[in-house]
DNA sequence: ACTCTTAGTTGACTAAAACTCAACAATAGA
DNA sequence: TCTATTGTTGAGTTTTAGTCAACTAAGAGT
């Protein structure tokens, strides 16, 4: 460990992608930069990064080496912020991850606000609808619509996540729909990520137990619920949408809620959180924030609808 | 970040509860050490170190700081290693956690020819019955009788567990025993970590499909299984102990199996460890190790009796 | 109670790095 | 071909990390 200190030179290199890019960063020249890369790889006996004047590689060894001295940079800033929070405001850097379509229309929205509640904290968003390995990549916080089984992580409720069956306007005019059971004979637009994507489950409000399976079939499939809502707002189809997503439109009156007398299953939004000794407060301070703005019980785009 | 190279000062005075105990690992003089804490503490603005002349304790601000410190320093020897093992052979700190019956009995008679193989292995084996969290407090590998259903942790097949009910013979030839149906009048040793503790499951050899549950009980109840041979290679009653701890005793003549035409359900021993981009070699190294030793289809203790 | 021993701190001093600067070779792009 | 920029090298300097020795404090042993 004779090397430690090489350690964030290192990094700096591999993610500015250049010495003196890095040399830049680190507030140094870039012939330290060298200096301490070319130790480093003698003191290890391995070549880390191949370079060819104009860009560097990592070699193998080098990107072994690095999956663990970023971890190790990592850490040592965790650390620093640690101790900062104890007697200041939260800081640090923050990494979350959030499924597409939630995360643009009701979390990116809130982060603005947030960054000038905490300026210390420094986010980093990543949004995406793959379910990502929290601890490996180092996130601090997922947002999921599915708490996993997971034993070290823990779940934390946001929200409610509710379904509407919609389309435009003029496209229900059109259809003579009566009951659920019609959806049968309807071209009905399919959101690929759900479990159940081409079942649909209601239940009349009045008669809580009983329940309707109806399968339903159209001519298009799309793995992401705004491309889904244009498709519907367009008047290809009907659609099963979240409300997060359809609830503005309908109010609007540029979408048609359809069954509103029929109970949907309700899912929930979660915030996933690996389990810590002490929560950083940045992870304690967001969760706040998001809870209070979205609206525990109702959320805010579900007021008027639900 | 500019006290990056005071983290493994830190750590060394944490682990070894000392400002010259640490200077002694590190090959530094104390006047060193003393002076880089207190250098990192001004820094952070914060004491991470309460100091009473003869004892050390961390401050609540120091506690934070090694938890995180400690990840650091793990995380950079790791990137030492893994660049290591690339081009020889396996190296670094190997941290297994393993059940406290049966590490003692099985894993650790393996340590001592396992480290002779491999020199550059330094093995930390913690031998506890409770589920620790493997990722969070660093274990490369954890030895387990249940498979959690943990997103980020693989699971790999070690050995069967079978379980045998048996009693000392002096015992058994004090009593009647017809069939395991007449246990339920029988002085039954329990062992307490188990889930199904006090429920006893048969099925007759021939008729495989047929099960028979005897709920037993006792006045003996414990949660170490060689606690439980002692107890009833003493006489003290008839138990259900896993057969690698009770097999060499029947072989022996000391306890007597009872019921050995009637099948017991069969649990697994796993292999737990993360998911990761790399598996380090040494973890692999062991992995195959152990399995090669212990015997994978029919483990060497239950030869000859299952 | 009185040493004795060992702990951590402090200041002056030294050795050893870490870093800069300037000159240089190599190369991608204009 | 020329130019701008990159990484490397060696000499020189500054900073810093370290030692050593003296000092204070307090638990352990008798």
């Amino acid at each position: 460990m004779e090397n430690f200190n090489a350690i964030p030179v290192f990094v700096a290199v591999a993610q500015q992608g250049g010495f003196s890019a890095a040399a830049r960063e680190l507030n140094i020249s870039k012939s330290a930069v060298s200096k301490r890369i070319t130790q480093l790889e003698e003191q290890l006996g391995v070549r880390l990064i191949h370079r060819t004047t104009r860009k560097l590689s990592l070699t193998e060894a080098g990107e072994r080496y690095y999956e663990y001295s970023l971890q190790a940079t990592r850490a040592a800033q965790q650390a620093e912020d640690a101790v900062g929070e104890l007697q200041g405001d939260p800081r640090g850097l923050l990494r979350i991850n959030a499924p597409m379509s939630f995360g643009r229309l009701h979390i990116a929205p809130l982060i603005a606000e947030f960054l000038q509640r905490y300026p210390h904290i420094q986010m980093d968003l990543v949004l995406d609808d793959n379910t990502l390995n929290i601890v490996e990549q180092g996130f601090d916080l997922a947002i999921r619509a599915t708490r996993l089984p997971d034993s070290t992580l823990i779940a934390r409720t946001l929200a409610p996540l509710r379904s509407v069956i919609c389309a435009a306007p003029d496209y229900v005019f059109r259809t003579a729909l009566t009951s659920p059971d019609s959806l049968k004979d309807e071209n009905c637009l399919l959101y690929s990520y759900s479990a159940d994507a081409s079942i649909w489950a209601f239940s009349p409000q009045e008669q809580a137990g009983q329940t309707l399976q109806v399968k339903v079939s159209g001519n298009y499939r799309v793995n992401n619920s705004e491309a889904l809502l244009s498709a519907i707002l367009n008047g290809a189809g009907i659609g099963r949408l979240p409300s997060f997503a359809a609830a503005e439109y309908i109010r609007q009156g540029r979408l048609t809620q359809l069954f509103a007398d029929y109970h949907m299953p309700v899912k929930t939004m979660y915030a996933v959180y690996p389990e810590r000794h002490y929560m950083p407060a940045k992870v304690r301070a967001f969760l706040e924030f998001a809870s209070e703005k979205l609206g525990k019980d109702t959320p805010h785009w579900d007021v008027g609808l639900f």
